[in-house]
DNA sequence: CATTTTCGATACGCAACCGTCTCGTTTCGT
DNA sequence: ACGAAACGAGACGGTTGCGTATCGAAAATG
């Protein structure tokens, strides 16, 4: 061996690699993750070109991409859950396998996307898809959880907000990341009986 | 009036818009969102840029995109959350408590996109930060939620990965969804309690 | 001091989209 | 039949980012 070793392992000599700069690349590229990653991957001409449309009539309705957003995404999550049962137990479910579906649409799944973590780039486009998507069915559910409580068939004292996000928040959860997700049919009564009976025994 | 009503509001006359181009736009446009939207708006310019550095630099020890994303990304939620108190309660509460504090960071916040929106287009990427920002911290509250079991703090048929996701979905729903995001300081005490205790009566 | 390797900077050709514009065609109302 | 407006197609200059190459300076080894 001809090498020299100067303290453990040879060193190829040279000038070694700047831990600031490593440091500041990856810095920045956290910061930039956040900024921003979104909706500028979509483009029009993407667009037209999938629709078998020229540009023009694209730009000709709409002046911004995110009002072609807008409308396109208001066409889906419009039909509400549907009517309801007997029970408030069949009720909840009903309505958490309504999300469960959808949670397992590409479309759909995207409109929570853009709810959930568009907030700051595109205020706009995620205020009104929460606003068209996700209020009426928080207004339906509201309601469902407040009848609950009036029957009796839920605790007098329940923080509503709080429990509709338990509901919402579990499925979506499960089914995003969840290793097994949607396996079982019967995971929306699982659920569903787990949050009404309490995780504790009683 | 020397304009003349065919039906009933007057038609500015000429070809009316075309009603297939308009369906097959939004139909374009739905299919690209959930195709498309993702880390192409990061570019590797802009990170050079902010960082200070040449893009020589950045091509020299990350060949991807995707392989400097995930040398960045496991440099957040690293730190596992800490250590354990003396019940049960305390410790649901201190880890919902730290994904609490860090749905509020944008930072952290878009490794959970990452892992749960990306899970398709960069399916590699989204793997490798499942494996190192999801899956200790799962491992960390499957043992707890065991405990739990053990000790009879949790009733004894708990089905572990369903509480599981009720935990972490529920604070990742509200931070990101209630309208009231996050104002109140107790409210990690009011999930887990109302997830203990159930939503039904006792 | 000579060598070696990385550094930041900058320039290159290439590709994708942008938003606007001009075409010739199609589909209406009159 | 005629005019009006929307249509699909595509050309346009401009911008942005790609990944590679070249440069002189800086920082380590020997």
């Amino acid at each position: 061996m001809a090498t020299t070793e100067q303290t453990q392992t040879s060193r190829p000599a040279g000038r070694p690699r700047s831990a600031r700069a490593e440091r500041a690349i990856i810095e920045a590229t956290l910061d930039l993750i956040g900024e921003t990653t979104g909706l500028g991957e979509l483009s029009i001409e993407a667009i037209a070109a999938r629709a078998g449309v020229g540009k023009t009539t694209i730009y000709r309705w709409w002046p911004t991409k995110e009002d072609l957003l807008v409308d396109a995404l208001a066409t889906l999550k419009a039909p509400l859950p549907p009517l309801r049962g007997r029970s408030l137990r069949e009720d909840l479910i009903a309505c958490v396998e309504v999300f469960r579906r959808e949670e397992r649409d590409a479309r759909t799944r995207c409109v929570l996307n853009i709810a959930m973590n568009q907030a700051e780039r595109h205020p706009r486009l995620a205020d009104r898809v929460r606003q068209a998507a996700i209020e009426p069915r928080r207004a339906v559910l509201t309601a469902l959880l407040r009848r609950g409580v009036a029957t009796g068939e839920l605790r007098a004292d329940l923080n509503v907000p709080v429990a509709l996000a338990t509901l919402i928040g579990t499925v979506v959860w499960y089914m995003r990341c969840a290793e097994d997700a949607d396996v079982s049919g019967d995971l929306v009564e699982e659920i569903v009986d787990q949050l009404l009976a309490g995780l504790a025994p009683r």
